[in-house]
DNA sequence: AAAGTAATCGATACAGCATATCAATCCAAA
DNA sequence: TTTGGATTGATATGCTGTATCGATTACTTT
């Protein structure tokens, strides 16, 4: 499935896609060993519904009716399959987001919020050069751009 | 009265550059309106003497003369005028460092915790470019580099 | 379908890090 | 030297995330 992320038609939709979001998580969880449970399912739905980066805290308001700890433990394996990525505000503020694809980066908006992947990184390569010029062999890297969406400069 | 150098006889050697740098730093404070005190200076100066990026507690256990909250309102001081930089290491542990210059990114070995400069960051345009791309215009970024450091390769 | 077994849940206690409070103290300008 | 405000430090508080543990639930086995 090759979806396009980039299609923000579902706003505040019932669930279509989304249902099938949490599905195919909880069907890769499955494969994984995890349970198929009820509480769980609702904390992959409700991270699913979000439109932009979001705190765990956020999440935790949103499902009123399931455990604290529930919410965190599903955070955090989420976090640990790479179902969910963390993003860093350029306030430091440390947020997550279902994560779309493998390696990327965030362009995050600093007016309205929004977050939208960068998937293509050419920079990788320079700073791989880079840090060989210094006698540093790059393993990995973290990135995020921040600046202004395309919506909120012509707004 | 410059005494504030060290009454700290430890293993280290003599730090005449160290001295140097805590007045440098003492004085751009002084500039702001911050004034000059004994355990802001005891701050500086461990801060100038840790040779890898550092945690707050770290600090606070180097300097258990210094009240905890002194030592972190003086971290936060310093990081706010720019006179040392967060530094995100893989594990997202977050931990501190001298800034020594403006604008540079971290070459952050994962064998031996060392921390590089990487001076020149030529993928700030290529990010630039992506970002135009997608229609987002880029202001600022956030890039740590992880790998292994020259020594931890060829040990 | 019934039972067994281990994962999962949830209420809560706890831990770690950082900040707020506030009386006492200190710095620097007048 | 005086004086106002910045700074200090012991402590309380807040925030975020985790550990605990009895009860419950999902999945497998029989």
């Amino acid at each position: 499935m090759i979806a396009a992320a980039n299609n923000h038609s579902d706003h505040e939709h019932p669930r279509p896609r989304s249902a099938a979001v949490v599905d195919d998580i909880v069907s890769q969880l499955s494969d994984l060993g995890y349970r198929d449970s009820e509480p769980r399912r609702l904390v992959i739905s409700a991270i699913a519904a979000q439109s932009r980066p979001f705190t765990a805290e956020e999440l935790c308001a949103s499902l009123p009716c399931v455990g604290r700890a529930t919410v965190y433990r599903g955070l955090r394996l989420l976090v640990e399959t790479g179902q969910v990525c963390r993003v860093l505000l350029e306030d430091h503020d440390l947020r997550y987001q279902l994560s779309h694809q493998g390696h990327h980066h965030h362009l995050l908006c600093g007016v309205c919020g929004a977050s939208a992947d960068l998937e293509v990184c050419h920079a990788e390569d320079i700073l791989r050069e880079a840090a060989a010029a210094a006698g540093f062999r790059m393993s990995g890297h973290w990135l995020e751009v921040y600046g202004q969406c395309g919506e909120c400069i012509e707004g």
